[in-house]
DNA sequence: TATGAATGAGCCTTCATTCAT
DNA sequence: CATGAATGAAGGCTCATTCAT
């Protein structure tokens, strides 16, 4: 599952500062005209460092990309897993997880357009492996709509919840010229979340309450 | 609202048949290898002429993303709306509707995605162009909606759940290696009108009955 | 055995034509330079074209190489047949082999010093394909022995000098600095052919008279 | 005549160690990949010292080139010296040197190829030091061969058996492909002398012989 | 109209060399 | 003295676009 990129520096510290700054300029970059228009060189200058520093922390240009894939996702764990206990069991649990899930997309807006748009750049196997952290952090949001339901619900049914949920996420930042005209991220939170209780037979004000206790 | 690709070749007949040509073919290769990674002359190659006579009928490469983009929305909304009627006053409608509209992107799957993961690539005035179309069709949605319920809701829910069923159907497409593994296209559409209804606060059977009579 | 060098261009003419270009613009170049220090822009413009179109005819900078090797001995191939009489049973066809060898090693000298100096940058498949070549002309020159000599020698014996006839011509251009300050050709072609026979047990003047009649 | 490679470091015996390791490392690799296609750092890697060492102990690539020849003929001279006397009046003394001089072109198969392969890659003043040297082998060879003859023969004739004595070493390794299919060492040798003997007009047995005594 | 050879700007990548530590 | 990170000039190659036939 490791998928490591070569580098020819050998200073570890050294390498994660200088990949932090090619994922921050590059993701601008990415962000702006798409990975195919940017060059290498733009990246090296975004970066803050010359084209030949830049090769010496990457192998090719995909690897930038990966990079930056692998930067989000594992922000974006690291941001979920923090924020959710997969374990408890209550109303309240989804209630957050769907809370904070939507309002980490809302951060990471750019992010995740970027990366989205841009994964089917990378070589197969790069792919994959973006693909599973994907499937890690669906899998998260199952868990916890398994853990939190108060009834039994058929596992197709969870993972299509899971999934729909997981792209009414991504949906915030790829329509947001339509959807961030009518709705403030905290609007958007507090409908989606209405609706989703709904369409699970919950109370609302069972998951709020349960939560400020 | 009209947007011209500009031509050397007069016959109008001629243009409309050298352009199907193209785009056929060049969505079959955007499919595979993406837009960036496909080159002029494989387009006119797969189109089945030479790459002289590509540009007879083109100006530039992104002409032909164009195209491509502008042809399958013209076939979706098309399809869209020879099968749906936004003005009946039913559940039914809007139960047709949802059903129409996924079994659609699950027709146009390959389509969709390439339109999708490549827009970003086109002119800021032709992205423009597209996201008109997309809008139009998300407010077809929202009009069997709001005239489909028997109770009034907000205009912002109405958004708000027309844009969720879009991005439900881009999803099947998006994500078909999680969720086909789960669902057949009928089990999807299923259960996603299932939990639609739910949300609305409406019995799927009404929907179905009626759609019956 | 057929080595072809792919190309975009489909004029199997204009092939030809572009190609021979190439060829004696790189020549030149290769000679000057080495090849590893010509560039492929020189190239293209000592062949007379731009550098796209060099790349319409070539693949890759190698391939400039091994069509240089192939016409070179291609060339010296043709020469030599023509020159050469390899069933004729009489020491006079040595003598003439020699002689139209050495004389052809002269005419081609720089063509030779650049091959012998290039053929290990050439990728390993194309190295075989020239070595084959150059095992080909070596056995011409067995041959001519074997039907010469008025009497029986080993067939070790006749590969050793016949690579030592080989080797002697290519000396003539490699080792120019040294040996044309001291020999012209022609005086360097009749000692060579001196020690030859004389090392064969052969009255050179046989040979002589023989080719008058 | 002298060339001195230019140093930051002082240490007399420290440059002679580091450019010794320098030396080994190099003569595998560009018997490997050639010249060219070596990098610095894959020489520094090979020499056992970091890049920023190596470049201690010389000014360019070119040098490691330089020292590497330079290396290559002090060795061989070195050899043939110890091995021949140039003075003996004797044919055994042209048999011993050639004897000599083809057993050592076996041993130093690699290091004569990469030298020959690679002169013309040196800069220009070098390749004369280096041409310079060769020139002193081959006169090496002329001597010898002018005081082992019982008879008086043209010096021209002298330059040019010694010249086809040298390129006869040298074939070994080029054509080794060839040859070494055919021949062993011995072997080789034994019939290049007969060869030489004969053309020379004398027996060989009488060096051999001479050679008891 | 159709063709395909020609063009060259521009991209990714390498690698010899330097220099601060 | 030794190290290795930084640099950027330069090279190989691609490909959208043009234009003469």
């Amino acid at each position: 599952m490791l998928k490591k990129v070569p580098t020819t520096v050998k200073d570890e510290q050294l390498i994660k500062m200088r990949r932090n700054q090619m994922v921050k300029g590059a993701v601008n970059l990415f962000k702006q005209k798409g990975f195919h228009k940017t060059t290498t060189r733009e990246i090296a200058k975004a970066s803050g460092f010359s084209i030949g520093t830049l090769y010496e922390y990457i192998r090719t240009k995909e690897d930038v990309l990966f990079l930056v894939c692998d930067y989000i996702y594992e922000h974006v764990k690291e941001r979920m897993e923090s924020a959710i206990d997969t374990n408890k069991r209550s109303i309240a649990s989804l209630y957050d997880a769907v809370t904070s899930y939507l309002q980490l997309m809302d951060d990471m807006q750019d992010e995740v357009i970027v990366m989205y748009q841009e994964v089917k750049s990378l070589p197969k196997e790069a792919q994959e492996y973006v693909l599973q952290k994907e499937k890690d952090m669906v899998l998260m949001l199952e868990k916890v709509i398994q853990n939190s339901l108060p009834y039994e619900i058929p596992a197709q049914d969870v993972k299509l919840v899971a999934n729909n949920i997981f792209v009414q996420g991504q949906m915030w930042g790829f329509r947001r010229w339509i959807l961030q005209k009518d709705f403030s991220i905290q609007q958007y939170i507090e409908r989606q979340l209405h609706f989703l209780f709904q369409s699970l037979n919950i109370e609302q004000e069972q998951a709020v309450q349960q939560d400020i206790q």
